[in-house]
DNA sequence: TAAAAAACTGACCGTTCAGTCTAATGGTAT
DNA sequence: ATACCATTAGACTGAACGGTCAGTTTTTTA
């Protein structure tokens, strides 16, 4: 009764496959054809897989982030103090920049044919990473390594600066990046304000 | 001499009431019959102002931004400190919030069929806010009213604190995002990292 | 007021797209 | 060997796309 071939791995081999070229051009943009191609399978054996390219985009979205908070998993358990883990999650975001779904996702959940419940699914998905950073973050003030704030607050403006530093790849080289990710996490921790008075 | 209608407004007419559009479908998604119907015009007078899609759209970025920086400039002669200026900064990004066109364009750059005059004009554009975050961190530092530290860093990060939060618009509530933009320029200000030792 | 110029229209064109259909392939069980 | 069926290939379809153009209407010119 074994298949020949290992239906569910297929599926997730189209998907990996297909992510680079979501990632770059868009959901829109990026056409079946170019997906056959890279994939070296026909249409045919495509939508065999996959009912729609809303499907089969879904199901990659699914899968990336799925796989993004498992490696982190693995990650986190090197890190000890919640300092540690910050910096070790914005190192987690540069290891992901290179194919930033993030705009495809926005695209497609801004184009008018969305059904609700597809709509809820997504926004539970991306989600993920901010539940990721929030735990973090009560972590840190439970250690008293964090001042005492509003968890969400610092929860959304973590992960907006991970997010908005990603948009610098076209800019900056990868070590730089790094770098600034480091940087934007230390900015954070110590602040900028000069406690002296001026003069 | 003078003509019926001024063409060069026409042309910002049209621009400004396709940018909702582009905001909110991207590039790709917006199709020119869409924006004849928003526009009450033909597709042949549409084409008489504008020879392609693509250059209606560059039209409309660069409209937007310098609407945004003019805009800007004229916010920020109220304010005194360079700190009233990060916060009168982060209100602009908010003001500017409801169609964000920065998913579009990268999107649009990230289309393959793009001239390099092109990408540089429009890295050009998006370095726009780049600069006017940079010119109040530097004033900040001369004021002491900042630590000493390297501003483009400084720039960078606040630049993508400000671009990642407004990812939050499908999120919260309008006044609730407001608070964050404040609330993520207090936290670059005065940092969360605790400074007492723990126990 | 007649002629020229500007502004506009919408049918039309070639192309591309997501998705369908049917024939071919090849592994497996009997 | 044969029958079966999961899988694949790729030609095909209809709709939608960006863009063109011959021709009409409106405004300016002189």
């Amino acid at each position: 009764m074994k298949r020949r071939k290992d239906v569910a791995q297929i599926k997730k081999d189209i998907a990996w496959n297909t992510k680079e070229l979501f990632a770059q051009k868009g959901y829109a943009a990026t056409s079946m054809e170019e997906i056959c191609t890279v994939n070296n399978r026909s249409k045919g054996s495509i939508y065999y897989h996959f009912k729609s390219k809303e499907e089969l985009f879904m199901y990659l979205i699914k899968l990336s982030y799925e796989e993004w908070i498992a490696s982190w998993h693995a990650k986190e358990e090197q890190y000890t103090t919640s300092i540690e883990k910050l910096y070790g999650l914005a190192d987690h975001y540069v290891d992901d920049m290179e194919n930033p779904l993030h705009n495809a996702i926005n695209e497609f959940v801004s184009g008018q044919s969305i059904s609700a419940e597809m709509m809820e699914e997504m926004l539970a998905i991306i989600r993920i990473p901010y539940t990721t950073c929030k735990n973090i973050i009560i972590q840190g003030m439970e250690q008293r390594e964090l001042k005492k704030q509003n968890p969400d607050d610092l929860m959304y403006i973590i992960n907006s600066l991970l997010n908005g530093l990603s948009t610098l790849y076209y800019e900056l080289e990868f070590t730089e990046i790094r770098r600034l990710y480091r940087a934007g996490i230390a900015t954070i921790l110590s602040g900028i304000q000069n406690t002296y008075e001026k003069n």
